[in-house]
RNA sequence: CGGUGAGAGGAGUCUGGUUGCGAUUUAGUAGCUUUGGUUGUGAGAUCGAGGUUGCUAGGUUGAGGAAAGUCCGGGCACCAUAUGGCAGAUUGCUAGUUAACGGCUAGGCGCGUAAGGCGACUGCAAGUGCAACAGAGAGUAGACCGCUAACUCAAAUAGCUUGUCUAUUUGAGUAGUAAGGGUGAAAGGGUGGUGUAAGAGACCACCAGUGGAUGUGGUGACACGUUCAGCUAGGUAAACCACAGUUGGUGCAAGCUUCGAUAGUGAGUUAGGAAUAGCCCGUUCCCGUGAUCUCCAGGAAGAGCGCUCGAGCCAUCUAGCGAUAGAUGGCCUAGAUAGAUGACCAAACACGACAGAACCCGGCUUACAUCCUCUCCCGCAAC
RNA sequence: AGGGCUGUAGCUCAAUUGGCAGAGCGAGUGAUUUUGAUUCACUAGGUUUGGGGUUCAAGUCCCCACAGCCCUU
């Protein structure tokens, strides 16, 4: 693991109720995810597969401290939708530049995701793992891939 | 003018906008909190100053020359005070430079057509060890071929003194020899002469090289001489080793402070403790198998500091061949903590290589598209 | 971030104090067999990760680089 890059966002995200039911819809969080623990319960998640990633995601476990404590403490509790994202970059991609570059217009395509769309009102737990060959990949593309990784988890 | 000649240095896409991220700062605002004043019997009210956590709006700022490899050297921190000695490690021409170095600068010495480049560049004339194969012999040298008017034996021929004779030649052996051949990466100075049976530093001259003494120049390495000695002392120390210099260990995940989840047959104390919407009563539960309370142990997960003003950067001047040092003036230029630079639009050109800070510096090494500047070398032509 | 180990034939591994780079499996050819397997014989296959240095001579000694793996947290 000491390998990979992660980088982690929370984000609200919205349960299953259905949307017209929702009142105005709170905006989501994006928070990281910390913790080899809380990779490694990843690794028996629910899994979608596309071209340049894949995509895991879990219910939210709550934790009894947060590294900004209070505020996430609240957000979870209240069942916001808040999205812990870990981003994994094995060396296999390329060297630091091109990792970092992979794992911030990942990152980028989720912030705008969650603005155009809404997400469950509830605390979920995302690992995205790039592929070697999102280090061609434009950001429409990965933008793209994303998005039918989400979809395919039914998070969106 | 040409050169895919030598070297040194510099630059390392740029500009504007929208949006997003880290840090910082200003203003406003909300919560928490510290403290002071006024007022009030009191609970409190009110005014002010600060801290902190958010939000809103704005300003400033935000990866490299190698940030890389982690090959050296330091600062800094802690530990078992580390002066000295041993072991280990490491370095090895001289002088200088520096906080320090195995770096750098200048010089000396040894090798390339030239600019220039390279060199672990102390000692094998202290001891121990090593050198396959080939070769006679590989370190106390050696005799295979060859050479030899010496010695022994044999044969042949010749002679006359007819002998256990002499001479010559040939062969075998003994002995001598290190000039020549041959082996090897390497065979114990070179050339010429004297000498000798043949030869040989055995002796002599010159040359090369070695050691001692000494003169001149230089801070020194060293250079150029004089003189004496001995005739030669082989290679390997990135073989053990000897000599000389340096060296305590661990590394910011160092370390300092704070807060304190779960687990205790730990110690002390004594008669109560908890719930029941405020108090009393009542009721229920826990408690001498010691509750409650205090202390101790324990350390999950966090927070702050270390954390960026530093052997700092820029300009000018002075000293020095230079590395570098000094003076004056100006500047503040990332500090994240699962880890901040992205997305979109427009414009330009040379159409963009290698590549991402993680405690901080000085070097080294490695990767690198393209462009620029300077010095020198070689060739051709003209003057 | 710090520290350590290993690179030899297609694969798995040897190589003493520096002295002709080897074995097993695999591959190819042939023999044996009616055919195949087994067995036997023979053959090919190497810039010893790359570059430089020391040495008469380097897989071995020294320096630099590259690649892979492991440990601490």
């Amino acid at each position: 693991m000491s390998l990979t890059k992660d980088r982690n966002f929370g984000s609200t995200d919205i349960e299953a109720i259905p949307i017209e039911r929702q009142l105005a819809p709170v905006p989501s969080v994006l928070l990281s995810l910390k913790g080899d623990r809380a990779f490694r319960r990843l690794k028996r998640a629910k899994t979608s597969n596309v071209k340049h990633l894949s995509l895991r995601s879990m219910p939210h476990l709550a934790q009894k401290t947060y590294k900004k404590h209070e505020p996430t403490k609240q957000a979870v509790a209240s069942k916001q939708s808040v999205l812990f994202v870990g981003i994994v970059v094995s060396k296999k991609v390329g060297n630091a530049v091109v990792r970092n570059k992979v794992r911030r217009r990942i990152k980028e395509g989720i912030v705008q995701l969650i603005k155009e769309h809404t997400l469950p009102q509830q605390a979920l737990d995302i690992v995205i793992i790039a592929r070697p060959s999102a280090a061609n990949a434009d950001f429409e593309t990965l933008k793209q891939n994303v998005y039918t990784a989400m979809k395919k988890g039914n998070l969106l």
